[in-house]
Order: structure tokens, then sequence, then C-alpha cells
DNA sequence: CCTCGATGTTGACGCTGTCAATATAGCCGA
DNA sequence: TCGGCTATATTGACAGCGTCAACATCGAGG
């Protein structure tokens, strides 16, 4: 009998096997279901079948579990992000691409995007939980590398190969479309669905044409 | 004996005469101080002064509460965003010089910058109340009317007397500065604090450059 | 002056996040 | 083989929440 994947233990039994794999998934699945986080950790306990107590086993509380379901979802933007794009296009077309992957996933998931960057993760002190930052890390190093080929390949002004100029373009380049990708899903201000793929080609266009040699 | 400016009836008696206004400057408060949402309608009416449940008289319901609470921070941005710039300005630096002022604004009221923008105020169509769109609708008109004078004065292009075209620069310009923000306040990615002010400068540089006649 | 509607209060409900105490089960050493 | 240790689960409790319903109070207008 083939046994599940992420049930390693007893699979009917008293203990679970994966129960944090498993309220990740049931929590991911909620947040895509609703399309925000106003679930109850009851509720996600419930989904997976266990106690309402039961989480506290994996997660020191309710937060701690939304940082990991937002996490996933950071590491999914990152795989599309990284599908999108090939190594033979050139460096602003590039760039482009990813931009236009990031407002699509925001469009379509906009609970899970919203999580990926909520406040409401942040401890008291304004700080971020480790899991979602490491895996914003890498999707700013995924910016870093499209932002350093260009660089290498005459594309992009010779400025961003200091380590300096070269986070500065990653960042003016993400809250282009970050900024974007909120306004629309938020609808504040309204951004009439048909003109977005419109403003979505002009400010990707305005920043690539911004970082490029001139 | 000068009378309170929003407690026209009894002031001390069972009627409060504007609790409306009180509740909204209490949550004001509270946003203000703690930098977020997470208060209770109870504690809003604890801190005005009244019952739990005086507040279900002036609104229908806690979002109800926080979307007045919304609107007031709108409001407030667009007048320190007027208060910025004057008819003198060249349209480009004006553009520039509000978006400095938003940016200044999320960093200094962070919690409250996010609730004028947080899909919480919206229904469950996705609707955003009306109170908030109005407010929204007013800073909008504020920036149509900076491009719309760069347009006549032959700064930007005159592709923006089009009113499609219009809008579209419009909600790029508000993109960009609202995404920066964003992920400034929320530290996701992190912002460096000392680089802020080089990324807001490049970033708007780079926004009304792209607005500019070629 | 008296009533009636607007505006307040009190009390109740079910649900929540979290804590404490307890139960179960699989592993590891004897 | 067994016995207990630890990780993991359960049940029960608590205060606080948003909201509803019933009732109280006031002041404006007939």
């Amino acid at each position: 009998m083939a046994r599940e994947p992420h049930r390693p233990a007893s699979p009917d039994g008293y203990h679970h096997g994966d129960l944090r794999r498993a309220l990740i998934d049931s929590a991911v699945a909620i947040v895509t279901k609703e399309q925000n986080w106003a679930f109850s950790l009851r509720e996600v306990a419930r989904v997976a079948g266990v106690s309402h107590n039961a989480p506290y086993n994996h997660f020191v509380d309710k937060r701690d579990l939304l940082a990991a379901v937002a996490a996933a979802g950071i590491e999914a933007l990152r795989a599309k992000m990284l599908d999108a794009i090939s190594d033979r296009d050139r460096a602003d077309k590039a760039l482009a691409k990813v931009g236009v992957v990031y407002v699509k996933f925001g469009l379509e998931n906009p609970g899970h995007f919203r999580l990926m960057f909520s406040s409401e993760l942040n401890d008291e002190t304004g700080a971020r939980p480790a899991i979602a930052v490491n895996a914003g890390l890498k999707t700013r190093e995924l910016l870093e590398s499209i932002i350093r080929r260009g660089v290498r390949t005459g594309v992009f002004s010779n400025a961003y190969s200091q380590n300096e100029q070269l986070q500065a373009a990653v960042l003016t380049a993400w809250s282009a479309v970050h900024g974007l990708t909120m306004l629309a899903i938020n609808g504040m201000p309204a951004v009439p669905r048909k003109f977005l793929d419109q403003i979505a080609d002009k400010l990707t266009t305005i920043v690539c044409q911004g970082l490029m040699r001139h």
C-alpha cells in the first residue's frame, strides 16, 4: 500500500504524520477559495480534521501559520516568474515579463497576494517572520540577476553594477508593479480592468526605459 | 459658555451630541497610536465613553466605522499634497512633490495609510464603501489636474490630453509611489530607510521622464 | 404637555485565540 | 519484550469579540 507523501506515520490514527504541512495546505485552500484570511485557526483545524488546539503543536500562534501560508505564496509567485523567462530574453524584455506575471498572479490570487505582503505578519516590533523574509530574499535575487544580466549585456546602465544602485533599481521596479497590483486588486483607486493591461505595459515600459543606457 | 463644536446637545447627559464624529476621532487616535486597526469596536466605544453598543446607532458595523476612518485619512493626505504644490511649480516638479508627500505620509502613519487602501473595507462583493471611494476620487482629480497642466504648459506629452491616456498616466504615477510606500512600511521586501529617499527620487524621476515630451 | 423617534444602555449569544491539564502512541534503551 | 519518555494529540476553560434584541431616556414638534 502506497503511503501518502505527507503522512509518513499512522495515517488514520491518533497522530497525524505531517500535520504542519496539512494545516498549511488547508489554510492555502481556504485563502484561495475565500480570497481573504478572515478564517479562524479553528476552522483550519476543522478542515484538516483535527482538534482546535492541535495546530499549537506546530505553530506558536495564528500569525505563525499565516506566515507559512504567505511564504508558500511567495515561493509560488517566484516559481511562476522564473518559468516565464529565459536567458535568451533580452534583459529588459525579461524584466517586463516578470512584471506581467507579478500583476497577473495578484489579480488571480488577490487574497493570497495580500497576505504575502501584509503587515499582519509582522510582530509587535514590526519585524517580519523569518520564513517570509527568506522567501522574499529569493525573489529579490531573481530580479537582481535579471538586472545584472542587463548590465552585462549592455542593455541597462552600467551604474547598476554597483550594489547600492542595483538594490535601488530592484526596488524601483518592484515598487512599480507592486503598487499597480495592489491598487487594482483593492480597488482604491478603481483600476478599470480593461485598461489594466495598457497601464501595466506603460508602467513596465517606463521603468525599463529608466534603467536602460541613455 | 461656549459650546463644544461637535457636542451641540446636552454635553454630559444621556445623549452625546455628535457621537459619530467622536467615535471616528477616537478610532483615528487609536490607529495613530497603535499603527494598526486591531482594536475592537468595544474599545473605541470605551475611549469615547459610551456603551459597547452605542456605535451601532451611527455605523452599521465595524467596517463602516473603519471606512470613515479611512476616508478621513485619504482626505488628510490629499490636503497635504495640495499644500505641497503651487501653480507656479513646473508640472513635473509638482508631480514629484506630491509623490514625496505621499511616501512621507505613509511612513509617518503606516497604520492609517494601510487602512486607507485595505481590502478589509470592501464588502463581500469586493465593492468599496462610498465614503472611501469619494475621498479617493478627489485625490485622483488632484493628480489629473497636475498632469493636465503639464500637458497645457508643454511639459508632458500631448497624448495625455485624451482622457483614457490621462487616466493611465494618473494610475501609473500613483502605482509607482504607492508600491514603494507599501513595500517600505510593510518591510516586504526590506527597504533600507537610508536608501529610501534615493529610491523615491529615482522612481519619481523615472515616472516624470516617462510622461514628458520626448 | 405629551408622545414619538432618535439615541442611548444592558444583557445575551456564539465564536474566537489561547492556556492548562490530560490522553495517546510510537521510539529507544534495558 | 517491555517500560517509560517525548512528541503530538484531545478536552475543557476563559476572557474578549461583533452583533442582536429588548429596554431606557431624552428632546423636538404637534
